[in-house]
DNA sequence: CTCGCTGCAAAGCTTTTGCACTAGA
DNA sequence: TCTAGTGCAAAAGCTTTGCAGCGAG
């Protein structure tokens, strides 16, 4: 199982940057490579708790720092409170449904053009990872909860 | 000055809609219609502030969500906390330096693309005008203070 | 007169910080 | 030993809610 050498791997990299390796941080690591990829403080802490319920979550808002420091992890805001922890080997963007919560990958190519565009044209510098974009996914939209609202809709109003 | 009139439209119709016309109503309608096109609550509270002092910001926060209500006023993320308000007939996406805190305005139609190619590709409708895009804006990366880590950095990996 | 609006205080939610204690190297 | 990590409690930052009194219509 290449798990187990991802985790004995990353705390390595804890201690060579000065770090211990303890048994908490031992957990929440394992767990988090362990887990689906896309996981809050607040889950993650959860499963945790599974085979070491004397842990804190706030160890592991630590340890996800420091995580994010050696940048073995990434936290992507999925608005106004929560975000979600993710390997940072694992380069993508999240759609997340503000309806039923599910968070879908997309390949950062897809904004290469937009990105690409401000840059120029505004000479803005995006950091598109750092949020994810919300909306709506199909089953949400096919249950008739999305409603309208976006400007998008209509006929193409301008060109930039 | 046809914000008069504007303001006095939006009071009318918080009145259709069953509400009331108060002053507190009143001042932050027109503080906010007067104002900058881009305030935070706290920001609108301070304004209001200067022709009445009384009004606690909890006022401010339950008119805006009612102008919300009537589609008057849509708010934005900034990112993490804050916040901003602006009228709803003014349809415009946000890019937020989260260096200086500067927010610049590009047109929808820059998104339509991507847009289109995300509701095609995996089925999901974008809400892009609910969250700014975050980012540096150009006297921020000159100054040197954008750091890259992007995944779109590096060669243009494919169209989708 | 009624019911919506208001101010104040307090709660809510996620994340961070202060502090004393524990334990890794 | 020496310093980093840990658990707990409390704070921080923005927004919402409960409540009793006021005032618009």
């Amino acid at each position: 199982m290449p798990e187990d050498a991802l985790v004995d791997r990353t705390l390595r990299s804890l201690r060579s940057a000065g770090g211990r390796i303890t048994k908490p941080r031992e957990q929440i690591v394992r767990t988090l490579i362990g887990g689906s990829g896309h996981l809050s403080a607040e889950e993650l802490a959860e499963r945790v708790h599974q085979s070491n319920p004397s842990i804190h979550i706030t160890t592991v808002y630590r340890t996800l720092d420091a995580l994010e420091r050696l940048g073995v992890v990434n936290h992507v805001h999925l608005g106004h409170g929560r975000a979600i922890y993710h390997l940072a080997n694992d380069a993508h963007y999240h759609l997340y449904c503000q309806e039923c919560g599910k968070i879908e990958e997309v390949p950062p190519s897809l904004f290469a053009g937009v990105d690409r565009k401000i840059t120029q044209e505004w000479g803005f510098k995006t950091v598109l990872s750092h949020f994810a974009f919300i909306g709506f996914c199909r089953s949400c939209q096919e249950s008739g909860l999305a409603g309208g609202g976006e400007p998008l809709a209509g006929p193409a109003s301008a060109g930039g």
